[in-house]
DNA sequence: TATTGTTATACTCTATAACTATA
DNA sequence: TATAGTTATAGAGTATAACAATA
C-alpha cells in the first residue's frame, strides 16, 4: 500500500480536529471557553503575566485581554494584582481554582500524550517524532518563504 | 536521543498551529473568514447542499448557517437555488467564483503537501503514514470510551 | 405533526480608535 | 513622548427560542 503525500497531510489535519474535539470536551467541562483555557495556559507556562505579556503571547489585542481577563476575573479563576513596580501596569495572577485548573490541563495532556503514544516501540516514536521535526522545519521554511 | 510521548503530541499540536496559520494566510487573501471557507470546502465535497445538511456537516446549528450563506451570497460566491422537490428547502450552491475559490482551496492543499511530505522517502512516509493511523484509531477510541 | 429556513435576541471573541493614568 | 489598561463602538461566529411555509 502505497502512501502519498495528500494522505500525509490529510490524517495530520484529522488528528488536529480530533484534539480540537478532545479540548473543546474538556472547555465545556470546566465552562470556560477556548480563548480563556488558552489565556489560563500561557499564565500556567510564564507564571503571572501584564496585559501587554497575554497580548503579545496570545497574539491578539490588549483590548481583547481587558475583556478575557474580566470573565476569568468573574468566574474566579484569576486576579488583578497590582504591579510591583509599576503603577500602570497589572499582573494577572491565577488564584487557587485557577491553579487548579492549569494543573488539570497539564494532567490532561500528559494523559492523553501517554494513552496515544505510549505503546508505540521506541524505534517506531523516533522515527515519527523526526519525520514531524523535519515537516516543521520545511513548514517554518516556506512561512518564510511566502510571506 | 529518546523521544517521548510528549515530545510527539506537542509536535503534533506545533504542526496543527502552524497548518492553521498557513490557512488564516489563504483567509486573509481571499477576503473570507475560516467559517465561511469551510462552508465552501463542504460545498466542494459535496456539490449543492441544503442548508440543514451544511448545519450537520459544520455541526453548528442551521441559524449559523443562514448568516454564513448571507455573507457569501454577498460577496458572490454562492447562491440560493430552489430544490427542485421540496420547496422548503433551498440549495446552496457555488457560483464560478465561489467554485475558482474552492479550486484554489484544492490546489493550496495538494502543494502543501507535496512541499512537506513530497521529499519524504517511500518508506519513511509509509511508517509516519501507518503511525499517523494508529494514533487516530486510538484516539477515536478514546473519545467512544470517555463519552 | 415534523421539517426548512428565518426573525428575534444574546453572548463571546475579535478589532480599531480615543482616552486616562503613569513612566 | 511612550506605555498599560480601559471605554466606546463594531463585526463575525455561535447559541436558543419562536415563527412561517411546506411536507
Amino acid at each position: 500500500m502505497v502512501s502519498l503525500p495528500e494522505d500525509a497531510l490529510g490524517k495530520i489535519l484529522l488528528l488536529s480536529s480530533l484534539v480540537s474535539a478532545d479540548m473543546a470536551r474538556f472547555e465545556e467541562s470546566s465552562g470556560l471557553t477556548g480563548a480563556r483555557v488558552r489565556l489560563l495556559w500561557v499564565l500556567g507556562a510564564h507564571g503571572p503575566c501584564t496585559q501587554q505579556a497575554l497580548a503579545g503571547q496570545l497574539e491578539v489585542t490588549p483590548r481583547n485581554v481587558t475583556g478575557l481577563v474580566d470573565g476569568l476575573v468573574d468566574s474566579g479563576h484569576v486576579t488583578r494584582e497590582p504591579h510591583p513596580t509599576d503603577r500602570r501596569a497589572l499582573l494577572v495572577t491565577p488564584t487557587a481554582a485557577g491553579e487548579s485548573l492549569i494543573a488539570q490541563l497539564r494532567a490532561g495532556q500528559r494523559q492523553l500524550a501517554a494513552d496515544l503514544f505510549g505503546d508505540v516501540s521506541e524505534g517506531l516514536l523516533a522515527d515519527f517524532v523526526a519525520t514531524l521535526d523535519e515537516t516543521i522545519a520545511r513548514f517554518a521554511a516556506l512561512m518564510e518563504d511566502t510571506r
